[in-house]
DNA sequence: CGCATGCTTGACTGAACTCAAAGTCCGTGG
DNA sequence: CCACGGACTTTGAGTTCAGTCAAGCATGCG
């Protein structure tokens, strides 16, 4: 199943510029030029990475192409084929994210916590090029840290948004509601308020809107788990009573 | 919170605040550390950016922090209160995207056609902090072309993510399968290949799974999708005989 | 050839939507 | 100050849509 392993790795940085001379004879790189052009990019470009290379991967159609946990080591361009990217939650239940093809990029969940948090198989044959994380993080310079910070931040973006899409995806609604309540305790958590009192800024109808249930279906969520007495509603005050019973909610 | 740079962090410690003689006039700016803080940012910085000073910007509840289609003007952190993202369909079908709070970022689907494509609204009194263009655009250096081809890549992912995710939102499966079916349609077109005919890569577990309904709905939306002359379903291989037909169908 | 995987279709059931009514909270203006 | 209106919320009753279970067919691979 898997095929880059450790040999392929350390080969690619021990040799990150390859001799042009051997392009002739061998197609697996490609240019800078090639990268745009795949992206389709219609933005500003100076000139003066024309002439970078980068290297190729082959895949066939069920292979790998980057798995959950694994060490970050670059984003990837796809060259051809088609892909499906997927999370898998605690309990064992997958979600797809996306299919990539070509000219969609690979990979950047990775940055945020250097190691890659979706997995990405192919479901036909494969090419992608990868772009290595010295290219973009600007290596040979003095390093600028609001540059780094943003690629950061923006990695965390995707992630969180990774994650509220796959929030969506429970059988039933009540168990989206309760991973919502869940989700926000946690965000007031990281941000050093009170995960178990809150009080909700949003109304119903967009809670509902969010979460794709209609703000009836989220009420009597609300309701159900009060009854239970799991938390505590009155409006928007929220007190999560018990985070245990809450989270058992969420599966199904 | 937690940042490696010793001297960094003890500077954090001892003096949160900036530059004092403007601040105590003048409360309306934040530093790097500020930011870097509200981020939660656990890399590594060089200390380079440490002195640079960030605006703020206040917003009362139910103010417009962004708006679809205004220009790209850099980045938001939000430093207090909460809002709310959204999308607005082309039949005005309002789709909420995210609650913003406290250390998330802002705007970056601003990246990449350079105006913003989703609308943010305070839903509580709001303090952000702008980090404009110039300062993660690399100004006053030699440009680097990769950086920011990587910039406008994953800003379009995260464009193509909100989409996606708007995707599942409409009241009937059937609707979304249609959807599905135009959205891959329009990237088949955008790579070259043909709109009106094409294989699709994946099954039909993997589509429902991705869109939120099972492989039986999406075989049954196919099959009426077929019955009714719009498109023609053989296994894997698509034929869009009116795509006309198959927009109205995706409203309702 | 036989098995595994994927796809289609049918019948039944249950969950979530729609429509409707009533109650609560809040700000505004008399 | 209180009355009013509007936005938000809760709860109920009926209906529809999509999930579940099950059976059968097609396709591709060993």
């Amino acid at each position: 199943m898997n095929v880059q392993t450790g040999s392929n790795a350390a080969r690619w940085q021990s040799s990150p510029t390859p001799p042009a001379l051997k392009l002739e004879s061998d197609e697996r790189w490609s240019t800078f030029e090639e990268v745009l052009n795949l992206l389709r990019f219609d933005g500003q470009v100076h000139g003066l990475s024309n002439g970078s290379l980068f290297r190729r991967r082959r895949l066939k159609a069920g292979q790998s192409a980057l798995r959950m946990g694994q060490p970050f080591d670059g984003l990837y361009i796809v060259r051809l084929g088609a892909l499906k990217t997927s999370m898998t939650h605690m309990d064992g239940a997958e979600h797809v994210l996306a299919f990539p093809m070509k000219g969609d990029l690979l990979g950047f969940d990775g940055v945020c916590k250097n190691k890659y948090l979706s997995e990405v198989v192919a479901l036909t044959d494969c090419d992608l090029i990868r772009i290595p994380e010295s290219d973009f993080f600007s290596p040979g310079r003095a390093c600028n840290d609001i540059e780094r910070m943003a690629y950061w931040a923006i990695s965390r973006e995707i992630v969180q948004e990774q994650t509220t899409y796959a929030l969506t995806h429970s059988a039933k609604s009540e168990a989206r509601v309760a991973r919502f309540l869940r989700t926000q305790s946690e965000r007031f958590a990281a941000m050093g308020y009170s995960p178990s009192r809150f009080t909700l800024p949003m109304t119903r109808r967009d809670i509902g809107n969010h979460l794709n249930v209609t703000l009836e279906t989220v009420s009597r969520a609300f309701s159900a788990l009060d009854s239970l007495g799991i938390i505590s509603v009155e409006r928007r005050e929220i007190k999560i009573l018990s985070l245990e019973a809450l989270r058992k909610f969420e599966n199904k």
